[in-house]
DNA sequence: CTTTTAATGTAATATCGTAACAGTTTAACT
DNA sequence: AGTTAAACTGTTACGATATTACATTAAAAG
């Protein structure tokens, strides 16, 4: 597999550093919402740490357990909150097929996606395929929808696991 | 649009003749169950009829509603079960961004699908492009990703919802 | 005709997600 | 600063979706 940079694609590779990687989202969200005059609130900040902290999807309870501030059970409703602002920014996405949140590897580029779900290591990797999303628009349009949102999520085994057997 | 068998999608029309529709999918399941020597029960019969009697994508519990036979309330368990079977056979898919499930409608052929979720009118059709299947499978594997399943669910508005504004 | 495999009945419970509404904080504008 | 409007938070309750567990019955295989 070549640089990560070059394919269009992030998969999280066993060895990367992590720790940047969150700082890194952290830091392109406060950005991001300075630019469109948003509040990051603490919530937000919190569950985004939670979230690009795994690159293993995450349920909404699972975030909720993590929230634990003060020791206080916070209601499911806070975290619905925080990621319904987050996915909107396109800071996470949802993946349908799991009821489950990853924080978007791509932040700030326009980008299509597509989700690689490794049913082995439960890792999650981005696939920014523009020829993917076109083929698709072309074959609906063909058919004669009219495409607002893709949806596509790919379940198999990465690289890692693949090798390691 | 052309001839709805020429292209690679199943879109049902506002006037098709729909009894057909849930006759030949109660005939292949029959048929198909046979051939595999599995059991075609009451239940998973009755739930077929009643996905193959919508267009629109069914949660399991508007299913179990329709399963009243004795006036009884059956338990969620029940359809889901039979969901589970009629969808390993093929026979229905399930719709992830939805919770909800569809009779599949190209029986017996193989195939992928990529389904056509309409915001307005709420049908879905199901696009059987293996061009679209490909590119992702291709794309994936260039990831170093092995695909097992592809899931793709497209929202936006069908034909004849842009027609009629 | 018995054995063993598959399907059903039933109850309980887990998991995921939203509605409603009062209270508080923040931003924007005199 | 003081006022107002908008956004965010706290809290309770509830709705929607899905699974586990186990006892019972029916069907297929020998």
């Amino acid at each position: 597999m070549e640089d990560m940079e070059a394919l269009p694609v992030r998969f999280p590779s066993r060895k990367h550093n992590h720790s940047t990687c969150v700082n890194k989202l952290l830091g392109d969200a406060e950005e991001e919402c300075r630019r469109q005059k948003l509040r990051f609130t603490e919530h937000r900040r919190k569950v985004l740490e939670i979230i690009a902290s795994s690159h293993k999807p995450l349920g909404a309870y699972d975030i909720l357990e993590q929230m634990n501030f003060s020791g206080r059970r916070q209601a499911p409703v806070v975290a619905y909150r925080a990621l319904d602002f987050l996915i909107n920014l396109g800071l996470v996405h949802r993946l349908n097929s799991l009821n489950a949140f990853v924080a978007c590897m791509v932040v700030g580029e326009d980008h299509t996606a597509q989700f690689l779900i490794c049913r082995q290591c439960k890792n999650v990797g981005e696939l920014n395929s523009n020829q993917v999303s076109e083929r698709i628009e072309k074959d609906a349009v063909e058919a004669g929808f009219q495409v607002d949102q893709q949806l596509v999520e790919i379940i198999g085994i990465c690289y890692e696991c693949a090798e390691s057997g």
